[in-house]
DNA sequence: CTGAAAGCGCTTACAG
DNA sequence: CTGAAAGCGCTTACAG
């Protein structure tokens, strides 16, 4: 067994001390500090030595509410673990605003708006200097508190901006109609659909909406029964989405899944179902996560840019919180990435 | 073009808004706020409503500075990103965390012992009431200044405390061991291993040890050339690590990868060179990432329960910060997951 | 260029 | 049960 703290905790040295030990007023050290060109030469480096004896390392958070502006940044992605692409956003995000001097409080929503409302209010009270959200879809009390409080805030994985929050990402319908495209221009004409868009998910939703375009626009039907809505882009969620378009009267030759992780899913169904991909079936997703090359066969898809996303919506905060202007809309390429999981369409 | 702060932005209530608004002193707004058994129910449902009314939520960085005791937690992790299984860890933390009141910054030490440092520094330095580790791996800088504040803190993904730490994890030691003697037991002389041990990595290394272990017990030689050193556990270093394996004089029959990241690399690379998993070549990882399980042929490896470990970190730290003990070891059980890119050894 | 004083938004003994 | 006052560790006008 384990107790805290430890009886040999020392408490931590704070400005005053520093400002005894180098006789000067607790300005003048907060001075050297801050803006030390300000303070003359020779009681610099006293002060300075005398925090190097100590060790003194400023408490940000009396720093904090003292000076009226943090330095922590809050972020609420949808989740952070499992296959999704947040993570690498984050860690994007993160690295990017340490080396500007901020840290980084994340919560994962799980794609509830009612739970992100309420995590972005803890973070809110927790002094957060500003926010990066995700997608274009917020609830409505959470937008009323951030145009409250007018604290710096970008969105992102999107390149819509609906509520005057700039937005970072790449234009998820385009990225659907271009994928499509693909397929059909290697013959396909009976597609499926796995979409996460069950939990009004914005960006899943444009990329859907992008395949419905391409196909209208190729004359090809999609009815009904060949979009599966699912709620989360889980592995889980791709094998049962697959699960039922192949029961379909008429069987899919092209799989679209919004996500990767719901066309790995898929893939690893169709091929427990004895399902040859891509000879029978090719699928395509959403996002390039890492391992979305490493699949056998390798997956088709479009790429997702998380980490420049991630560290643009670092800039674009520290930007912000410097009175500087920044663009309401960001588009980043989405570089369709073909692989070996399409081919052309199998002779009916 | 966008500006922060908006033009319409309001300053948040404080508390003594609503101490003039309730016609109480401040003292009684903080009882109702902290202790409302305390305060006469009238004057409480007054205060109650004044909060209410002016939408008032409490400044959690002053309260922190006054009281001494501060909700959040810090985390330093290896990596939060990519297909490593660290992010499933934070999320359940995170997740816990909220439950129980706290905030969680997260960083990422890129598997750097001197930058982990610096993190731990920055964290204490943001009034992190709590940190947790990855390994039992730190630097002695890291460790002088966890000592000196004693705050409370675990390490997890290990099950030893080498420094008064306590520790949360899977014995990764016996669980190379128990996959090493599932390889023996079908018939494997040649092994392979690919270790992302270069960079001092303390889980890997155990693992590494397990396997070293179990060989010697059964008398299988491991010839140096036959394990390979990378730094990161990545996809790529994976397939790396192969190439090299399948160019020695005897090519090994079977290859152990100290991460599922490197398993998955490994099987992609033997599969560009042609070679047959598992007919040809028993590869295995370990963590059990979720995609492990949809790799084709699907990945033998070790369970390494990260969300329990995220859970019971979080549960641990609150303990702790409520003066309670807290185990110094706990061990979870790594449970071996036997898929499909194992089999028996084929006939030299 | 430096210091004394007030203040950031809370909590917490201490009186009453 | 409630309030006035001091204090948490800093910063920031304001004097000097």
């Amino acid at each position: 067994m384990s107790h805290f703290p430890k009886p040999n905790a020392t408490k931590k040295a704070k400005l005053s001390d520093v400002a005894s030990l180098a006789n000067v007023s607790a300005s003048t050290v907060s001075r050297v500090l801050n803006q030390p060109d300000i303070v003359r030469p020779e009681i610099r480096e006293r002060v300075q030595k005398a925090i190097d004896m100590l060790d003194y390392t400023p408490d940000r958070m009396a720093k904090a509410l003292s000076s009226g502006r943090s330095h922590t940044i809050g972020t609420v992605v949808p989740t952070i673990g499992g296959s999704a692409i947040f993570s690498d956003g984050v860690e994007a995000l993160q690295d990017e605003l340490e080396t500007l001097g901020y840290s980084l409080i994340v919560s994962s929503s799980r794609y509830d708006i009612e739970r992100e409302f309420q995590q972005i209010k803890t973070l809110l009270d927790y002094g957060a200097a500003g926010l990066v959200l995700v997608g274009d879809t917020f609830s409505p009390d959470a937008l009323r508190l951030i145009k409250k409080q007018g604290i710096p805030t970008v969105t992102t994985y999107t390149n819509k901006s609906r509520h005057g929050i700039p937005a970072i990402g790449i234009d998820n319908r385009a990225a659907g109609r271009e994928l499509t495209r693909l397929l059909l221009k290697l013959g396909h004409k009976k597609f499926g659909i796995v979409a996460n868009t069950a939990l009004q998910n914005d960006r899943s939703q444009a990329r859907l909406d992008g395949v419905r375009e391409a196909l209208a626009e190729a004359g090809v039907p999609l009815p009904l029964k060949n979009v599966v809505e699912v709620k989360l882009p889980t592995i889980e969620n791709g094998r049962r989405g697959l699960a039922g378009l192949v029961e379909l009267q008429t069987v899919p030759t092209a799989i679209v899944c919004t996500t990767d992780a719901l066309a790995l899913g898929a893939m690893s169904e169709a091929r427990r179902k004895g399902l040859h991909i891509p000879d029978d079936l090719s699928v395509v997703g959403f996002d390039d996560i890492d391992v979305a090359a490493e699949s056998d066969p390798a997956l088709t898809t479009v790429k997702n840019p998380a980490a420049e996303i991630g560290r643009i919506a670092a800039d674009y905060l520290n930007r912000a919180m410097n009175g500087q202007p920044i663009p309401l809309e960001t588009e980043l390429p989405a570089s369709l990435t073909i692989r070996s999981s399409t081919a052309i369409a199998p002779a009916r």
